[in-house]
RNA sequence: GGGGGAGUGUCCCGAGCGGCAAAGGGGGCGGACUGUAAAUCCGCUGGCUGACGCCUUCGUAGGUUCGAGUCCUACCUCCCCCA
């Protein structure tokens, strides 16, 4: 299946982790005899995790787990500045404020995935902040700076799609590269971390820094990429109905993160499996292999697995039933998203038009109107047929509460909200 | 510096003789079919209103006109050619 000898490396490219790696002999023969650190750089620029930083993330953890240290580098510092790789314009810049609030939302998700010292593992979590804040201009000019080549800068996608397409490419941006090289040399001097790895997109200002690392300490640095994760039909991985798929409870639920993996493609689920859940290679060849109907065996499992790494066990079990309930047994399931309603509210009656948008599945009544239209709307799983509908303490069902519906998979339960 | 062209529905691309809430895609959402899949087909994809209708939208600001995305003026931004 791979080449590869190490336990690291063989675990990476079996599966599918891997898309490119510098000098992989020689990192693999490091790898077999010895412990390697190595590491990957996240942006804070978000206050959330989301399921596109999931596959570094993963990367980190099978570092960890073949016996090596890894090293979760948050961008402070990189973060003020923004990088330009595959983007056509700009970032906005955030503050200070804003990036180390997004930090403090990182380090819990981090932990679940990795051993920190506190937990009695070696994975480390460092912030690039904590050295790039403190250069000195002129200094970090004539020690780092001199040995790029803003020839050969001009060179990199990243800086060329800019110029090409006549974007503006600020000097600040045009740093980061510079900035991410020395992060690779610090952390080398620091810990001794000797790979980068991360996406694609990433290769360049990668090297970058293996080449720095040459010049400053005649150190061997290793990089080594993961490929574009996308769905079979061509999307992106990672948006919804409702946006992002974030890692934190509070912005996306357990439920709705198992959701999002139940409805996995059929033709991704094999490939899913094996990048984001930690289930032996043979199990998943099992899985993978179901045809039809049977593969949405699969797909549970996939949910579950994906959710556990994430939300823990139990919520990811609880996940798993309330599917089973509703889409199984449709029945009411009390774990489905709540939507508390004031009790006066509901006593006076109220709309489903400002149902649906309390709910958040429309944002307008223009959209209700059009969405009951379409049959999209039911209340207790009967179709609404008219915009005029009201709901009031009468709908509620046995269990107290009501069950409003956007389409067959989304579901909402309204409930009396007796406080306030 | 001179000449030519472009900026359209706040997701993207893109048509638009002065009557336009503005063609057509893509994407997204919903429905049918299924297996909570894919493919396919159908519908929806500015706001308010039960409705007549009203309001807000075509780079920005003015102007002409009963009426402007469309014509005129200035400005901004981008592309191409000449220098």
């Amino acid at each position: 299946m791979s080449t590869y000898k190490s336990d690291f490396l063989h675990t990476l490219a079996s599966r599918g982790f891997i898309h490119q790696v510098s000098e992989p002999e020689a990192l693999d023969t490091l790898a077999r005899s010895s412990a390697i650190t190595g590491y990957i750089g996240f942006d804070c620029t978000a206050a959330s995790l989301h399921v596109g930083s999931l596959l570094p993330i993963m990367m980190l953890y099978w570092m960890q787990e073949t016996g090596h240290r890894p090293i979760a580098l948050m961008g402070g510092g990189t973060t003020r500045v923004g990088d330009p790789s595959g983007k056509d314009e700009s970032r906005q810049l955030l503050t200070d404020a804003a990036i180390t609030a997004n930090l403090g939302g990182f380090r819990a998700v981090f932990a679940k995935f990795l051993k920190f010292a506190d937990a009695g593992g070696n994975a480390v979590m460092a912030n690039n902040a904590d050295w790039l804040n403190t250069l000195n201009y002129i200094d970090f000019l004539r020690d780092i700076g001199r040995h790029f080549s803003v020839n050969r800068m001009l060179a990199f996608d990243s800086v060329k799609l800019r110029l090409d397409r006549q974007q503006e490419l600020s000097f600040l941006e045009f740093n980061y590269m510079v900035l991410q090289a020395y992060d690779f040399v610090e952390l080398y001097r620091r810990y001794g971390c000797i790979l980068q790895m991360g996406g694609s997109d990433q290769w360049g200002n990668i090297i970058s820094g293996i080449d720095l690392g040459r010049r400053l300490d005649n150190a061997q640095l290793f990089a080594l990429t993961a490929p574009l994760i996308t769905t079979s039909s061509g999307a992106k991985m990672g948006k919804t109905a409702a946006g992002a798929v974030w890692l934190n409870a509070d912005l996306v639920s357990p439920y709705d993160y198992w959701q999002y993996w139940r409805n996995t493609e059929d033709a991704d689920v094999g490939r899913f499996l094996k990048l984001f859940t930690v289930l032996p290679l043979g199990e998943i060849e099992r899985l993978a292999a179901l045809k039809g109907a049977e593969i949405n065996e699969a797909k549970k499992i996939l949910a579950t697995e994906a959710t556990a790494l994430v939300h823990g066990r139990a919520a990811a079990e609880q996940a798993a039933a309330t599917a089973r309930t509703t889409f199984e047994e449709g029945t009411v399931s009390k774990g489905l998203p709540t939507v508390r309603v004031p009790r006066q509210t509901l006593e006076g009656g109220i709309t489903v038009a400002d149902a649906a948008i309390l709910a958040g599945f429309c944002n307008s009544k223009g959209e209700v109107r059009r969405a009951i239209a379409n049959n999209s709307i039911a209340v207790n799983d009967s179709r609404v047929t008219s915009f005029e509908l009201t709901l009031d303490e009468k709908d509620l069902t046995t269990e107290g509460v009501i069950k409003l519906s956007f389409g067959r998979k989304r579901h909402v339960l309204l409930k009396p909200a007796y406080e306030e």
